[in-house]
DNA sequence: AGCTGTACCTGCAGGC
DNA sequence: TGCCTGCAGGTACAGC
């Protein structure tokens, strides 16, 4: 499902079910084997000391020194009713209800840091700052698009800035006017300014609307996100641009469906 | 070390 | 009805 905003609803809902409860045991459901879903044996008999985001994962330190990470991949949902299909995990509480985290495509991940070491989670280890804290700032921005990558596929790495993925990416990317086929390293300083400018406005509304909901994301307790309304190019393509009318120009980048204005997103520039 | 392409999954919509 | 194809908000990793 989700980018930041979608990943930043769910951790405000999944909060009050979570803070401060005690996990009394993690059972594995139908999940895949591997580093996705290690180490949950390490959640027994812990507290839930904190119920954090970085980027799309969410992020749990434990009482015990370890922290729960989860990462809703594409279809990742938390929630407090049993799934009838497609179940991985159920968190059984203390004194309070079980949370299930479900996932239909299994790109998710729902796994213990030992000790808080995110070295085995490598987009978390190298993930750039959040965009709407302080620390994202036009220097560090600048320091951090020194890639021969187009810009819009250096930005789904998390690398230059934690929690933009495909939607938000396109958003951001005509917002600024930039085409998002140019190398990052060939953003001009004005271009650079524009963007980080457009991430944080973009994903400062995305947050207060709830995300987006495009076919069927919603949050465990079925919450829609608002901020579909305002999309101006996901989605649309071959539909006229909204600055100039020109009809939205698709194309795949990166395995990723991307969508822009030809005219307004000009390679140069 | 940096970059590209591919792999991992299931479900749904649309064309025939 | 059913089969086929393409598509979906993401990350991890092999190989160059």
């Amino acid at each position: 499902m989700p980018e930041l905003p979608e990943v930043e609803a769910v951790r405000r809902e999944v909060s009050p079910w979570l803070l401060q409860r005690t996990i009394t045991r993690a059972k594995l459901l139908d999940a895949p084997q591997g580093p996705k879903y290690a180490g949950l044996s390490l959640l027994k008999d812990a507290r839930i000391e904190a119920v954090n985001r970085r980027g799309k994962f969410i992020v749990c330190p434990l009482s015990n020194g370890h922290e729960l990470v989860i990462h809703l991949g594409m279809t990742g949902v938390l929630t407090r009713m049993r799934p009838e299909k497609h179940g991985r995990v159920i968190l059984h509480l203390a004194e309070s209800e079980p949370v299930f985290f479900k996932d239909v495509r299994r790109f998710g991940r729902f796994c213990v840091a030992p000790g808080g070491d995110r070295r085995l989670l490598p987009t978390l280890f190298k993930m750039g700052p959040e965009p709407l804290s302080r620390a994202f700032t036009v220097s560090d921005f600048a320091g951090r698009l020194k890639s021969n990558t187009a810009i819009k596929s250096w930005l789904l790495t998390q690398r230059p800035v934690a929690g933009v993925g495909n939607i938000y990416a396109d958003e951001s990317l005509w917002r600024a006017g930039i085409s998002p086929f140019k190398p990052a390293r060939q953003l001009s300083n004005p271009e650079i300014e524009r963007l980080h400018e457009a991430i944080r406005d973009i994903l400062t509304d995305a947050v207060s609307a709830g995300g987006t909901t495009i076919k069927d994301f919603e949050t465990g307790a079925g919450k829609q996100g608002r901020y579909g309304q305002a999309l101006k190019v996901y989605g649309r393509a071959a539909q006229p641009c909204i600055e100039c009318g020109q009809p939205l120009q698709r194309a795949v980048l990166h395995q990723r469906t991307t969508v822009w204005c030809a005219r307004c997103q000009e390679s140069s520039g």
